[in-house]
DNA sequence: CATTCTCGTCGACGCGCGTCGACGATGCGC
DNA sequence: GCGCATCGTCGACGCGCGTCGACGAGAATG
């Protein structure tokens, strides 16, 4: 608990010489530097950050507001959170974890008005984000993952779901598919405008529309039973789908349980691809999911990156879109031959 | 940006008055209370964070030590970090998220000792954890996810893996298996003494002893591939074993693998269960997994409570060891009779 | 009625640091 | 030799708040 004073003391200069040596604003002569580093050395001292935060004009604090969503909790999530972390790290920023519901704007507006953060980054965003117009308000400086519809003004690290769409049929058409399954999110959550379930449909309508194929699109909850009940409706509605093209782990699992029980393999006799997936979840599930994702750790990492630009006053927005690879593994394979696509 | 001083101002008080307004650390009259509050809501004040820190004792900061491990992140590790968010907010603390190296200790000292946070709470201990030193050397107030070899004087909230290990293989012989694998992680980890390791072997080695049980041990890294070199191994060492007890998510589904493609199902011929895996995940492996896995969350929100105990000075230390349920899922089964069990 | 206490409020100070203006000591050009 | 800019250092101040001691006005006590 060694203070400026202290250090000054000790180097015998005077505390204003310690802080300029810290911060290089002004110039110290090399012989006076190493008085001081040496004393800061021998009290193992370390500016208070409060003491910082209160008389500087940055506070070395960065947010991720992560909403908690109705979708559960991927491995991928926590790669942004992990990748955004180790970045805010190596930049000598501290990263606050700010997980309060999405809608709690109150709330929101409280903890970006206490002058504790330079910035923060917002996780979950909606087309339409109503944390945005608090954040002007406030004036903190933020950036977001993903984007709103009108982001004239803002800065954003998204990837480019609509593109992913594309690469995803374009996948499946190669293969030979012609009717396509897109297995969605609950139908509330695309109402309220997640944007990468917007996006990513109408990415794969688009690329559909283009190559002439048939497409079916169904809401799930994020949970394995209701895979299962889409399996059911589409078996039915549109015995004809060979492919999948899925935006919703869980369900996807369930979906791809119940196709097994009605004797249709995977890849087989039905291809099965996951939008947005972790690649580490994607190898969990048997077989392997060929999946479109986005790059997790790199996006976090850039968020912290313009957000921090952003803070030091860059001035105009930062935008970056980035293409997510399409990464082929065991559940994509050619479309099976007429036999198969007409049985039940 | 208003100050404690506009509010007072607008009130017609003193600053000071505002001050014990808020703090109720001395009567204010009703009436008073009265005008300073709806000053600060003209106003819409909200105390400056660093001026708080800066002049108080407390500073409403605590943070979360997640070092990065060589194990992959599971979804488990995530609600960890959830309820602990969660639970610091409610109790209008902040989190902070510290996702540096386990063994970059100077940082560590570093980040504790700017006097930014009232506390941290460890996660990822090892039973010789070299980062307890490092804290109680700097004063900060600890607690514990998890515990070390010898835990007097200090706070720690764990799950009591002995215990657990002992419920697999309870649940296995109940099941009639009489010879068991043991799907450990890495043995660098072992060695490295990650208590959740050492201690669930050693449950499950006491409690096979006990009901005479064979036990066989079997190092992986985190990777489906290890997984796969595993089921080799035991097929020609041990093929009569027809149950594992996994900690290893990833490796465990290698392991299933290839026990598939040599014929053997799960859980007619084998039955596999997971030792800490979370339940998201373990509904995400087919069949569905039985567990025995910690109460994440649960544990997560309790550290935080204890750390606030702590913080206020409760004296002495806050130990839980909290057991976790045996969660019967679709992955094991009666064992084989004996003409599957000499197959091969 | 005088005295002591309690209640409600005020002013002052300190927390540790960033930064501004000032100032002595040099170095330079003339 | 003198004026002037430059370099290195110092002292003072302010950031916004928590908290301590003081103090006036009543209430309680004798």
């Amino acid at each position: 608990m060694a203070t400026r004073a202290d250090v000054a003391r000790l180097a015998g200069v005077s505390a204003s010489t310690v802080s300029y040596a810290l911060s290089g604003v002004r110039p110290i002569s090399a012989e006076t530097r190493e008085r001081i580093e040496s004393a800061m050395a021998e009290l193992g001292y370390t500016p208070n950050a409060f003491a910082r935060g209160l008389a500087g004009s940055r506070t070395g604090i960065i947010a991720l507001h992560f909403p908690f969503t109705q979708r559960g909790l991927n491995a991928s999530e926590f790669e942004y959170l992990h990748a955004a972390s180790e970045r805010a790290r190596t930049s000598g920023s501290h990263l606050l974890l700010w997980m309060n519901p999405a809608d709690d704007l109150a709330e929101l507006r409280r903890l970006s008005s206490q002058g504790l953060v330079d910035g923060v980054i917002l996780m979950e965003v909606q087309t339409e984000d109503a944390r945005i117009a608090v954040l002007q308000e406030t004036g903190v400086p933020f950036v977001l993952i993903g984007r709103t519809a009108d982001t004239t003004g803002l800065s954003y690290v998204d990837s480019d779901f609509e593109e992913m769409g594309r690469l995803a049929v374009g996948h499946l058409a190669d293969l030979g598919h012609r009717s396509i399954l897109f297995l969605s999110q609950s139908e509330q959550l695309a109402k309220d405008g997640y944007g990468p379930i917007v996006r990513g449909q109408r990415g794969v309508e688009v690329e559909c529309a283009a190559r002439g194929l048939a497409v079916r699109v169904e809401h799930a909850a994020a949970r394995i039973g209701a895979g299962r009940d889409v399996h059911e409706r589409v078996r039915h509605d549109v015995p004809e789908v060979t492919a999948v093209v899925s935006m919703n782990e869980q369900a996807l699992v369930g979906f791809i349980e119940a196709a097994r029980d009605q004797g249709r393999a995977v890849p087989a006799d039905l291809s099965v691809m996951s939008l947005g997936a972790g690649d580490s979840s994607a190898e969990l599930v048997q077989p392997a999911l060929t999946t479109v994702s986005p790059p997790a750790a790199e996006m976090g990492a850039r968020a912290v990156d313009h957000l921090l630009k952003v803070v030091a006053g860059a001035g105009g927005e930062i935008q970056e879109l980035i293409t997510a690879p399409l990464h082929v593994r065991a559940s994509t394979a050619a479309a099976p031959s007429a036999p198969s696509s007409s049985r039940e």
